[in-house]
DNA sequence: TTGAATTTTCAGTCTTTTCTGAAACAGAAA
DNA sequence: TTTCTGTTTCAGAAAAGACTGAAAATTCAA
């Protein structure tokens, strides 16, 4: 692949331009769309001559992919370089994803919370703040104990469950039911 | 409320810290912390003389917090001044987030990819660069589209659902075989 | 109307982040 | 070892973004 196709183009163009609302920079999207769509394994100088950076910045943009964990080393043989390649499973990227955001946006706000709830309010102001910080806290607690659970679950059944969406509510309903019926367990 | 006290110092210094891993920037974050946490309502002067911002400043932060409604203008009566509060419910929050992340930040990607997946691919690199174009539309598509349904649940019973966590799987292989015995529709 | 109170805008300044080229570093082959 | 090929680091330049004060605009009351 010597030349990007326009549809290449216009990918990498709006990964670059997403990137901020992304909380990665230009430069990272870029890099990152670019292996994503590429056909082929790319090393460090073919990204900075399809995309035109300077070598070190795309050092510093792959470096930060590998960290984020989207895209993977690969060793040719007879060939010293690196050369990198995206994961193309969708739901694989989005747990990554999900994971990854979760440690970095999630988790500290998270342990911020709980030292804040083992501290005594020592005034209303404090009891009211704290209240409501226990809100926020219980509720990112449930969904972060919900999608690791969830995750757990093959991509097949989740899809599964996915598709079903709201009608999952009439379903258990109606297990309800039969396990009332039924008298017990599930 | 005449000073902060050191409980709501952290939180509100926490939520300036991580202000830019959300996507949002300092500034808007710490003006959001302190309208979280106050027992009253506050009007742009406060927060400027709480967090010592200018008032201009003060003034584009809380635009911003409005444009993601994170924060609603209250008026008091007999006082010309606009006053802020923001909702303390965890889910609203949630819920309010997620919608406008959504719009934000993944409606411009379908929407590209839409586009991507009409043109005719005129090559086999574009062949298979649509190809991953469209694993990663369906996906984002399949999630939006269970996350609209599951969002008309109600709190309480998204609560349950949530609790129950990958139980849901066995619980719908068990509903499977009732169906199946029963002879059908859910 | 006018004018007082309040909010918003905006040009310029300051700060932070991104990007580059040069140099340092690392490791395999000769 | 030295050399050759490739990667990373880093100081400073460039660009982007945040913040301010002053001025303009808006809103309501008189």
């Amino acid at each position: 692949m010597s030349t990007l196709t326009p549809l290449m183009r216009s990918f990498i163009g709006h990964f670059g331009e997403m990137g901020s609302r992304w909380g990665i920079n230009r430069t990272v999207g870029q890099i990152y769309a670019l292996i994503f769509v590429s056909p082929t394994l790319l090393n460090a100088d073919d990204i900075a001559a399809h995309l035109e950076f300077s070598r070190s910045n795309v050092s510093m943009g792959l470096k930060e992919l590998q960290a984020w964990r989207l895209v993977k080393l690969k060793h040719q043989s007879g060939d010293r370089r690196e050369y990198f390649e995206a994961p193309t499973d969708a739901w694989e990227i989005f747990r990554t994803l999900a994971e990854e955001r979760r440690r970095r946006e999630i988790e500290p706000t998270l342990s911020m919370l709980r030292n804040a709830l083992l501290e005594e309010p020592t005034s209303p102001e404090d009891r009211i703040a704290q209240e409501r910080m226990r809100g926020m806290h219980d509720l990112i607690e449930m969904l972060t104990t919900w999608f690791d659970d969830v995750q757990r679950m093959d991509a097949a059944t989740l899809q599964q469950l996915m598709k079903m969406g709201s009608k999952v509510q009439r379903l258990l309903a109606f297990t309800g039911k039969v396990k009332v019926l039924a008298g017990g367990k599930a």
